[in-house]
Parts: C-alpha cells; sequence; structure tokens
DNA sequence: CTCTATTGCGCAATTC
DNA sequence: GGAATTGCGCAATAGA
C-alpha cells in the first residue's frame, strides 16, 4: 500500500500552485485519445447502449479554433476556472470520504471478527459448564438407582428430586 | 450505483472518434491550470520540490537543467499511444478490482453481522440452560437440607450424590 | 530496462 | 446556478 500522500490543497506537488490561477490553456488541448465523455448512463436512466454510428469523426468542427460546444470562450472564461477549481475540490473532497469509507467498513470487519472471536469462546465455555452440570445429573441419578434398586426399600419417597430428564436439542 | 455503461472507447462526446489511430494531439494540450504532471510525491521519494525552471514548454529540446524526456516527438509516436492504451486498460482493470474489493468487503460486514447475531442467540440460549440446570441444583440441594436435617437420621451414608456444591460465576 | 498495477489529479457529464 | 459523484485518460510511481 501506498500511504497516501499529503498534498495540501492548492498546491501540487511540484510546488506549483495551480490553483486560482488564471488563463492559459490556449490549446484546446485534444484529449487524445480520451474518453467520448462517457454518457454516464444512471440507474434510473437508461442510455440506449448501442451507439452504432461510430460518429462521423472529426469531421464536424466547424470551429478548429474555437470550442464548438460553446460558441467562442468558455475555457478562457475565468469563470471557466473558478467552477473547474470548485469541482476539483468537490472531487477530492468527495474521493476523501470514499477512501475513509472503505476504510471504516475495512476496519468494521476486523471488529466484527474481533466479536466474533470473542463470542464463539463464550459458547466454547457455556458449552463446556453445561456438560459438566449434566453429568453431574447423570452421576445423581445412578447413585439414587443404585440406592432405590438393589436395597429394594425405598428410604422414603419423599422429595425426590424429580425425575427431570431434561433432554437437550443441543 | 450506476450500472457502467458501456461506453466503447474511441467516441468522443462530440463525436469525434479519437482511439487509436494515431496523430492528433499536436497540441501539446496544456492542461489547463494543471499540475505540470506532479511529480507525486511519495513516502519514500521525494521530488525535489523545486524545480525552478518551470519548462520553457515545448521547445527545449536540448536539455538544459529541465530534462525533456522526449526531445520532441513523444506523442505523436505510434508507440506512445500503443503505451497509453494499455495503462488506460490496466487503469480500468484496477479500478474494477477496486470496486470488486469494496463490495466484497461491505458484503464480508453484512455476514460478519449475521453471524454475530447467530452467536449472540446461541448464548443467549446456552445460558437459560444453565441457569435452569442451576436451579435444579439449588432445589435438589435444599431438599437434603429437608431431609437431613429434621430427620436427624441419614437413611444411610451411601452413595451421598456427594457435596458438590458448585459455585459458578456468572 | 520493460511492462503491468496503483494512485493522485483534472475534466466533463450527470445527479441532486 | 452549485455541490457531489463518477467514468475516464494521463502521468508518475511502485512492483515484478
Amino acid at each position: 500500500i501506498r500511504p497516501p500522500h499529503q498534498n495540501p490543497p492548492t498546491t501540487q506537488p511540484n510546488g506549483v500552485s495551480v490553483i486560482q490561477s488564471q488563463a492559459r490553456r490556449a490549446p484546446p488541448a485534444p484529449p487524445l485519445a480520451s474518453a467520448p465523455r462517457r454518457p454516464r448512463p444512471q440507474q434510473r436512466q437508461q442510455a440506449p447502449p448501442p451507439d452504432p454510428a461510430p460518429r462521423s469523426a472529426a469531421g464536424g468542427t466547424a470551429t478548429p479554433t474555437g470550442r464548438m460546444k460553446k460558441p467562442s470562450a468558455e475555457k478562457d472564461s475565468d469563470e471557466y476556472r473558478q467552477r473547474r477549481e470548485r469541482n476539483n475540490l468537490a472531487v477530492k473532497k468527495s474521493r476523501m470520504r470514499s477512501k475513509q469509507k472503505a476504510q471504516d467498513t475495512q476496519q468494521r470487519v476486523n471488529e466484527l471478527k474481533e466479536e466474533n472471536e470473542r463470542l464463539e469462546a463464550k459458547i466454547k465455555l457455556l458449552s463446556k459448564e453445561l456438560s459438566v452440570l449434566k453429568d453431574l445429573f447423570l452421576e445423581h441419578a445412578h447413585n439414587l438407582a443404585d440406592n432405590v434398586q438393589p436395597a429394594g426399600a425405598a428410604p422414603d419417597g419423599a422429595s425426590p428430586a424429580n425425575g427431570a430428564a431434561n433432554s437437550h436439542s443441543q
């Protein structure tokens, strides 16, 4: 595992503070083979899977220089930058939480495992105790039998411990 | 959760199919305010924070101070594309596993919780049984007392069930 | 050194 | 319009 680094927000590892800066990104930065920006189908919404039409390729870009979607400026926009930055922040936050949750869950597993062991140990103990007591009962019963039967005359019928023969289902 | 969509890579939102071909990405694509590709500081390795020389952009083919790994062409390289693609694949795989693991862990928690309940129920049962048996013992002890003491004469000393007075803790 | 696996990051789409 | 999520690609590493 790799210990998370820590990079204080607003600073890049290399020390470049990238944050709220400004401008630059003149090059549209063709993301490359990057994602078509996935449709992101969600549970409720089901994007039509097929998209048989492989796009007419890059042809469309009427505005090589400009952004197609947005008439013109967008990335140059100061506001765009702000939004991006806020989003980036939100993303970081979200991911942090996600990670934290995963860790917590893992820990939960460990705790539960421990408790399980504890409980099992207890069960073992209780079972043993029970077994001992039962043996005592049996022994006692035998003693009674030895006394009563061979002697022929029972000293008295008083307080016969009762014949409770417990039958446990285990 | 969102059902993974399926987006056949190779399609751009705007309809540009950009995939594995080559060519294109002429623009160095300054990702924006983004990091100059962060050094990714890690525990063991601490990128020398300073890198005072902020790359002179693409130009420097030479490797003055700044190491231009690849003098110039790199992204245009066919090989570059291949590597990227392979990595993208690996990334996807890795993320999938990660997600799967998280799910498994969560499920583990549920299972353990269930088992815990089971065990606790069992403990309850055993405890109850024990308690009953103990009560029987007590009752028996009392009966003995009633018989022996008041009568004054023990019928016989034969096979006295033994005086085991068990004292249980808890 | 090459290749895969991980991981932080920023982006954009989508949800809420 | 805004924050939160999430799939994706990139690049830097870690690991083999």
